[in-house]
DNA sequence: CCGGTTGTTCAGCG
DNA sequence: GCGCTGAACAACCG
């Protein structure tokens, strides 16, 4: 459910209920999310990973984690984090994280940095890596400051189709890689849309639990790599270490 | 049935 | 105060 990808569907998902008012509240959420009450959705909104409900005067955020799933116009079991019923049909959300947002949300979101997003700035994202030299391209890749929306399929998948190992820093990648790197994780993330609406999106993945190699045919290995420590899947030979 | 995970935050340490 | 580590949370699949 949680990358980026996946919320753009969500949102796409929603259009029907966006100007629609709350017409019931409901959810074991801790928050004050009874605000939503009685009050029109103004718009539907996405950042990275954050899926955003937004009212005039404040914003709903959710965010699914790991586990988070949600259901449209259908009952599932167990109780919603959040419900919102509405006069054309209901939302429910469950085991997601759930945020009030106050502030305005361009004061909140660099909406530059989101790999889903019209304004997602490749310039911006160089900028940021090159300010970091030592971090490593495992970590760059799940970075939400740098690729708002990219989550651990996303990172594997882009390393192996730019033959970068996951290791390497990313104030050692030539120019050329570095350029690369920005520009698939934008493109591997439409794929990675396209193909998750198409229901295949897994039968797309070189290497994300794979075994073996489709290009060299060796033995791909996993490691959990990084400060973020989460899977790895890498071809040692094909994927080259810049350090 | 157990082990593992498309994620993030926070407490606790040195 | 920092960087780092591990725990906690949660639901579903194989």
């Amino acid at each position: 459910m949680p990358e980026g990808p996946s919320i753009v569907i969500l949102k796409e998902l929603t259009t029907p209920f966006a100007g629609q008012k709350v017409i019931a509240v409901s959810g074991n959420s801790t928050m004050p999310i009874d605000r939503a009450k009685g009050k029109k959705i103004v718009d539907f909104k996405t950042w990275g990973k954050h899926f955003l409900i937004c009212f005039k005067d404040f914003t709903i955020r959710i965010h699914f984690l790991l586990f988070g799933s949600y259901r449209i116009n259908e009952e599932k079991e167990g109780t919603p984090r959040l419900g919102l019923r509405f006069g054309n049909g209901f939302i429910n959300f469950y085991a997601c994280s759930i945020k009030i947002i106050e502030q305005a949300l361009d004061d909140v979101y660099d909406w530059s940095a989101d790999i889903m997003s019209d304004d997602w700035n490749s310039k911006a994202a160089r900028k940021k890596l090159k300010k970091t030299p030592a971090m490593l391209a495992c970590d760059a890749l799940l970075n939400q400051d740098i690729f708002s929306g990219s989550g651990n399929i996303i990172k594997n998948e882009v390393l192996y189709r730019i033959q970068v190992h996951p290791l390497s820093k990313m104030g050692k990648l030539p120019p050329k890689k570095l350029t690369e790197l920005i520009n698939e994780t934008r493109a591997y993330s439409f794929d990675f849309l396209k193909w998750k609406k198409a229901y295949v999106l897994k039968k797309h993945w070189l290497v994300h639990t794979k075994k073996t190699c489709p290009r060299c045919k060796g033995p791909i290995q996993k490691e959990y790599l990084g400060i973020t420590r989460r899977r790895s899947f890498f071809c040692p030979v094909c994927q080259k270490l810049y350090e």
